[in-house]
DNA sequence: GGATTCATAGGTAGATCTACCTAGGTAATC
DNA sequence: GATTACCTAGGTAGATCTACCTATGAATCC
């Protein structure tokens, strides 16, 4: 399941670090731990994939602004926060800003472990959902700028998608419109208009694209 | 903002219940308060507009348990959950569990007012997708059998939808496709397949359509 | 200058869809 | 028994789409 899934660790505390880090080696796990948010964000590429275990409490960037600079970033990196002295509503935030988990310290590590792995296990469903996703984004802009045009039409207003009406809306013929029409299907693999529909839908391009709740 | 909308209050603290919707009704809330989560139960009907207010822990059945059994039931209800005892293990799981907020007792009335006034505006957003998503499924719940069927075929293979493919898959003429799929057009109040494809993935009739995550 | 890409537009032939009809058989309902 | 709803299937005419082809002007690139 920890294929090529790396465990970030961003703690102050030293001692954390040492003992979290070298217990989750010794469990297979492959551990990156840092002393500080900034410290962590100079090191971390978007894209890289496995789970972010972040102390709540900290000097400077706190683990709440560090969540909040991931999410604004764009990252999806699932975030289990653990924390000395946080109460209730420190995890409720937390949580609202979607975190996958709060823990308080002490903890068992075998607790760790399965939230580690719930973690994990989120990132993989969020990446496979990512990666088809993006295809068909590549795909669409792979497209000309004309074509893009028309495929927003298709996939936006299918109930008026006849090449009669298309053209008229952009003021040119009904055959270029077949014309890019043919070559837009081509280039996104589609086989049908209601195809492309489907396609970009679920791909989330033309709706709530940056909106997954 | 609170048009039609109810705040129910289950908590087994009768001073609590009497403070709360003594103060809430003065805001001019509608409040409905329960003593325990079996006689909210008996009296709640799904379809009621408002949000939770929900004592964590209770005798007999406890907040989480309630909140579960609503959950499964199909509920939306926006729940904010309060508590005397509970830490932050206990909130981290409400949270989990779809909770909008967790409070801490004691708490001031202004800041539940604040969450109040979020889950209903929570809640409404929400009814207003579910709106337009039973629309949807009552239309095509309208249809007949092999109408939906064919409805079916239509928008989870929109790749394939000729009518000369369709018919070949179910052993009929493709006329009477034709004739199918008009009907089915027409009772889904839709000029294409495209739209029905487009229609039925927004209402997410043929996906997730219970996983709103 | 030549090659490539893009948007434009046209031709043709055949497939498919759409919109208007009819109609038989079955099952349920009144 | 008559009515109604549903599934089935066909006809016809016209609209539309699909798949093949060519072609011109503009912009870009080598």
């Amino acid at each position: 399941m920890d294929e090529g899934q790396t465990v970030f660790l961003v703690d102050d505390d030293a001692d954390i670090r040492g003992s979290l880090s070298r217990a989750l080696g010794l469990r297979g796990y492959e551990v990156k731990s840092f002393s500080s948010a900034q410290q962590f964000l100079d090191a971390y590429e978007d894209g890289i994939s496995g789970c972010l275990i972040l102390d709540y409490g900290m000097p400077q960037m706190d683990g709440l602004q560090l969540q909040k600079h991931l999410r604004d970033a764009g990252s999806r990196l699932p975030i289990i926060f653990i924390t000395g002295h946080g109460g209730i509503p420190e995890s409720v935030e937390a949580m609202k800003m979607g975190a996958v988990d709060f823990l308080e310290k002490p903890f068992k590590q075998s607790v760790l472990i399965d939230r580690i792995e719930a973690a994990l296990e989120t990132d993989a469903k969020q990446r496979a959902v990512l990666m088809q996703q993006s295809d068909v984004l590549e795909r669409f802009q792979a497209l000309t700028d004309r074509e893009q045009e028309i495929a927003l039409i298709l996939t936006t207003r299918p109930g008026q998608n006849s090449s009669k009406e298309i053209a008229r809306h952009l003021g040119i013929s009904p055959r270029t419109v077949d014309h890019h029409r043919a070559r837009i299907l081509e280039k996104m693999d589609v086989g049908t208009v209601a195809e492309l529909v489907e396609t970009s839908l679920k791909a989330g391009l033309f709706s709530d694209a940056d909106h997954p709740e």
